[in-house]
DNA sequence: CTTTAATATGTAACCGGTTACAGAAACCGG
DNA sequence: CCGGTTTCTGTAACCGGTTACATATTAAAG
């Protein structure tokens, strides 16, 4: 439209333009050396007048620097990432870095490196559960580019930080609040997927929990979830339909207790009179659902945030700390038998 | 570690070792020229000795193409964003385009043309609703750079590609269920944000369906809704303290009518036997909550599959439809009357 | 008023690919 | 066996910035 030449205007332009080196134009877009006023206003004329717009392809080019983050996923199912992506946002915003996401939804987790958020092409990568074999991890770690894992720790002989929520002792008191305040005794522990990090750890509350209280653990009260609200609600369709005896669920996340109180309502259990139900997540729908579900609120902007920050600090300094949890607390609903 | 030299290995290199000229590398790289088979084999035999990985900056300077699109959304609230950013993802995934994204959360809708997703940076971009300013579409559109809106109609006097969801027919369709088949006349319509297009379309089902039976549209029974659950209730609750009779919500989203059942559990009404509710999008709760929520789905993800197309297209050859409307259907659960 | 040190600019060689163009090799019909 | 294609391969000039180093300018010192 306006000039109809297809041409670029380039750095050589401006500097021609105002009479000056190419140089001199570099060092007054990045501001990174003495420059005489004069000359700068010339300068600043010129850029206006041509309208110019650096290319950014070129400089990351010649610098070797990309200022972007790359971001590997699993998959956004529940309510999960929207938080996430923001305390990220945040802090990569704020440091000028642009963001780019990969999904491995089409895919399965990745086996390779995924090239497109490589070197060359990202600083580094905050990587999530389920989003990258471990032989994937290992070339990046190998070429040690600048990684840090999200809900995930590190395979063996790699050390790559982690951040992560604090999953046991919260599990532990969760479970404890259902013997202490409520008297139950007979409580499910429905699974999360097998290798997932946090529902290991939450399993292991469940039990610590048991133990204090003498409880011997039963391997009849454990079923999986999957994180999954159909599965869940098999399960515990089995368990009843087995006559096998519970009077509370710790569900592995909320999105599988909405299954439990499929199942119970279906069998005409009441919640929390016959089975008091808690979860972990404190997904937006838990407060909604009948009767609201006691739970445990993960700060998961605040997992964003922090892993964020810990992987621009590895690229500008290489050191982070090797695992960071994030506190999480409970929060007292109705599912258990609180606030009737 | 490996070599102690910093330099990274460059397609000079591997031409230097398999005896060849750079351009027949870059050749063999793209698939691009006929190439003899002898050389092929030296070729791949010197890349993978030295472990070549093409540097994508470079290629980028050189061919002024970035493979990357950019997603701009104004903040990542609700339900809305996995799936509509799994759509995406899948069809630019497929192609072999990156994603950039960047949210104007921190910020507010952008009024400058954001630079980190502009020209060099991005083939072109896909712009959410309230995440750029009017001022902001138009330096985009001047320099015809590749955009397609989402949820959003561009702007007097520049035409440019959009996609959303289909909401007129469905809101007037949903309304005269109200009025059909449960008998409700005095429906109360909760507005979304004062220039939200989708809410815009949505009263304007809603007039038609009043229109259609004979009903005067009457303005006491509207109220704003705001897409925000505290808001609608307070709306609701205010109406109730009014004496307003009304038998029947139709909440412009899913967010929202979690604010009337708020409302109306408090002021001891029965849902739907006192008053009927209704919603739009179909969030992920809408079925959990009690009674189960009557609403119209959404195809996010297929909004975001279509856009991703349509702006691919675009950066193809240059065409696409000016305006998509991606289909909605009403899901019929207990809220309305429905399934006692 | 030189001599020397400090500072501002300019020149040109990078960064690591792509690709227009030209030259060489192989193929083909007559 | 020769000119005319057709098909491969190589050379070198880009893409548009950055930056080491050289040079011009100016200030400080003697």
């Amino acid at each position: 439209m306006t000039k109809g030449k297809k041409k670029n205007t380039t750095i050589r332009d401006v500097a021609k333009k105002a009479g000056v080196s190419v140089a001199s134009v570099s060092r007054y877009i990045n501001q990174n050396a003495p420059l005489s006023t004069s000359i700068s206003i010339k300068i600043q004329a010129a850029m206006t007048e041509l309208n110019f717009v650096p290319h950014i392809m070129a400089r990351r080019l010649a610098t070797n620097k990309t200022n972007t983050i790359g971001l590997l996923v699993a998959d956004l199912y529940g309510d999960f990432f929207p938080p996430m992506f923001h305390g990220i946002e945040s802090v990569t915003g704020e440091a000028g870095f642009d963001l780019l996401i990969s999904s491995s939804a089409r895919t399965g987790p990745r086996t390779e490196f995924p090239s497109s958020l490589g070197p060359h092409n990202t600083d580094g990568m905050l990587v999530f559960w389920d989003s990258l074999s471990e032989a994937g991890l290992h070339q990046a770690y190998e070429r040690d580019f600048p990684i840090v894992l999200i809900h995930q720790s590190p395979p063996d002989k790699m050390s790559i930080p982690c951040v992560t929520v604090e999953n046991k002792a919260a599990s532990r008191r969760i479970v404890e609040h259902l013997m202490e305040a409520h008297g139950r005794r007979r409580i499910v522990f429905l699974r999360g997927p097998d290798h997932n990090e946090d529902s290991y750890w939450r399993e292991t509350g469940y039990r610590q929990a048991l133990e204090m209280r003498g409880i011997p653990f039963d391997a009849e009260l454990v079923a999986p979830g999957e994180f999954d609200r159909a599965v869940a609600e098999q399960s515990i369709r089995n368990l009843l339909s087995r006559g096998i005896v519970f009077d509370a669920v710790f569900a592995c996340d909320d999105e599988s207790a909405a299954g439990v109180y499929s199942a119970l309502y279906a069998a005409g259990r009441t919640i929390p009179n016959d089975v008091a139900v808690v979860g972990f997540d404190d997904q937006r729908f838990s407060a909604y659902i009948n009767p609201p579900l006691t739970t445990v609120r993960a700060h998961t902007e605040d997992v964003g945030r922090i892993a964020a920050r810990q992987l621009l600090q590895i690229i500008h300094d290489g050191t982070a700390d090797s695992l960071t949890l994030v506190p999480t607390e409970i929060v007292f609903r109705q599912s258990c038998g609180c606030n009737p």
